[in-house]
This record gives C-alpha cells, structure tokens and sequence, in this order.
DNA sequence: GGCATGCTTTACGTTTACGTAAACGTTAGC
DNA sequence: GCTAACGTTTACGTAAACGTAAAGCATGCC
C-alpha cells in the first residue's frame, strides 16, 4: 500500500496534447522547476500531481504571469510553513497575490464595459448601414 | 478654432513619470506604433490623445497582453469602418476580446477561490500555534 | 535485421520588450 | 562661456520562453 501505482501516470506527448503544448515546453517548466516527473529509466513518468500542477502553470499563463511567478504561487500550494514567523510571512504572500488579481479584475471590468460601448455603437451604425442598403434595393 | 491648443501637453519624461514608465519605454512603444506624438522640431509632444493611449497599454500590460494585441486593441477605439464588411470583422473582434477577457475573467475567480482556502488553513495553522505559544508562556 | 516511432540530451536560434551606453543637440542659469 | 538638465538617434546587450536541429537510445513490428 506504500507503493501502490493505481494512480493515473502520463507520459510526456500524452500531457503535451491534452493541454496543447509541446513537449519542449513541458520540458523546459521540469528545467525551471515547475514540474518534477519520475523516471522510468530515462523515460519521465508523469502523476497527477504534475497534471494539476501544469493545470496551474497554464492558468497562470493566461493570467499573464511570468513562469517565476507561477513557480511562486505553485510553490504555495504544497508549501509547509514550519515556523511561525514562515506561516506569516507565506500569507502575506497570498493577500499580495490577490490584491494582484483583485486590480487584475478591475481592468477587466473597465475594458469589457469600453468594449461593450464600442460594440453597441458599431452595431447602431451596421444597422443603419443595412437598413439604408434595404431601403435602396426595395 | 482649427488650431486651438488649449489642450494639456506632455513632454516624454512628464509622461515616463505619471506612468511610472523609463523615457526608452515610451519611444519603443512609438517605434511599434502605439503612440504618434507631435514634434516640435525634435522633441516629441503627447498630447491627451496620446495620454489615453499609454492608459490603454499600461492596462493591456497589466492583464498579460503583448504590444501586437494591445495595438490592436487600440486601433480598435478609432477605427472608423468604412464599409459594411469591415464592420462586421470589427465587431467580430470585439466580441473576440470579450471572449478572452471574460475566460480571464473565470481564471481568476478560480485563482481567488483556492487563495481563499489556502489562506483559510493558514490563518487556523497560525491560530493554533500562536494559542499553543500562548498556552506555554502562561 | 531493418526500419519506424517515441523519447532523450545538448545546443544554438528566435521573438518580445525593453536596458544601457555612446555621442550629439538646445535651452536655462550662473 | 560653461555646465547641468533634458532631449535626440543609433546600436548593441539581455532576460524570458520557448523553437528547432542534431544525434543518439529503446522498443515494436514485419
């Protein structure tokens, strides 16, 4: 039961299509430590946890952070604050992350209502555009 | 009242300051046609037209946007579409950007959430040990 | 045995977004 | 008249995030 392998194991293509990248992308985040494979021989062997972990690696990307950034907050995850002063010091990390992503949404915010803007004006002006075409070929 | 320049004018390093942006910053971003500041003579003058502009990238930055989408973006707010064809394209692009920005939108919620229960646990780890110090010390 | 397929390492190349240095022009103040 | 302060162009340098090519090992199949 210490060794038991019914987990689900990916090997390095398998997880490079499900997640539509290259496999010299996945390698390239072992090199900066964002993910960590077993070997079967020199063949890397990949569990769930590295499954979650390029799931947050991807996200993160989306998000626009830098892979540093992403090893951070990864690296919070599995973290264990021993001393005290470490557990503070990792939530101070986390509130910083969300006052990140909390401005992060305000951007958000802002641009989508400019886009909305912008596209009920267009769709005001393709109306009359094709209204006036209707009227022309009546 | 063709001419009037009654509006607010900038020099570069005005506007690298407000920004919190370097001088070189400013003049890339003219190289990549995201900014067309007058001259007078040599030296460049922003006027608010320009000033909105560096808002727009300074925001596209922030959410993860490279210079090529957030130039488009930005010639998004004053293309002015000629023809019925090209509308239509214009506002598949909008709707194209709202896609993106509203799956960011999602990742970050996700993000958020997760952050929320990893500080949660911090919060009770750091709860029992400071009443555990507490408890010794009394 | 030979060839295809899949994985490996090593290493140089590329794009993006600037940083940094060099060398020069021009306006303000002492 | 000198020197700061501010601006200019030109050009080489750099970090991040891979792409791409080269060369090799292991396995399966006919």
């Amino acid at each position: 039961m210490a060794l038991d392998q019914t987990q689900q194991m990916y090997g390095i293509a398998e997880l490079a299509r499900e997640f539509g990248v290259t496999t010299r992308a996945i390698r390239f985040y072992e090199d900066k430590g964002l993910l960590s494979p077993d070997r079967d021989g020199q063949r890397r062997i990949y569990g769930a946890r590295d499954h979650v972990r390029l799931r947050l690696i991807m996200r993160g990307k989306r998000l626009g952070f830098s892979l540093d950034e992403i090893r951070e907050m990864i690296d919070l995850y599995d973290a264990d604050p021993s001393e005290v002063s470490q557990l503070k010091l990792f939530i101070g990390k986390l509130q910083a992350r969300r006052e990140q992503l909390r401005s992060q949404q305000e951007d958000i915010i802002e641009t989508l209502g400019e886009l909305d803007r912008l596209e009920t004006q267009s769709q005001a002006l393709l109306a009359d555009r094709e209204g006036r075409r209707a009227k022309a070929a009546s």
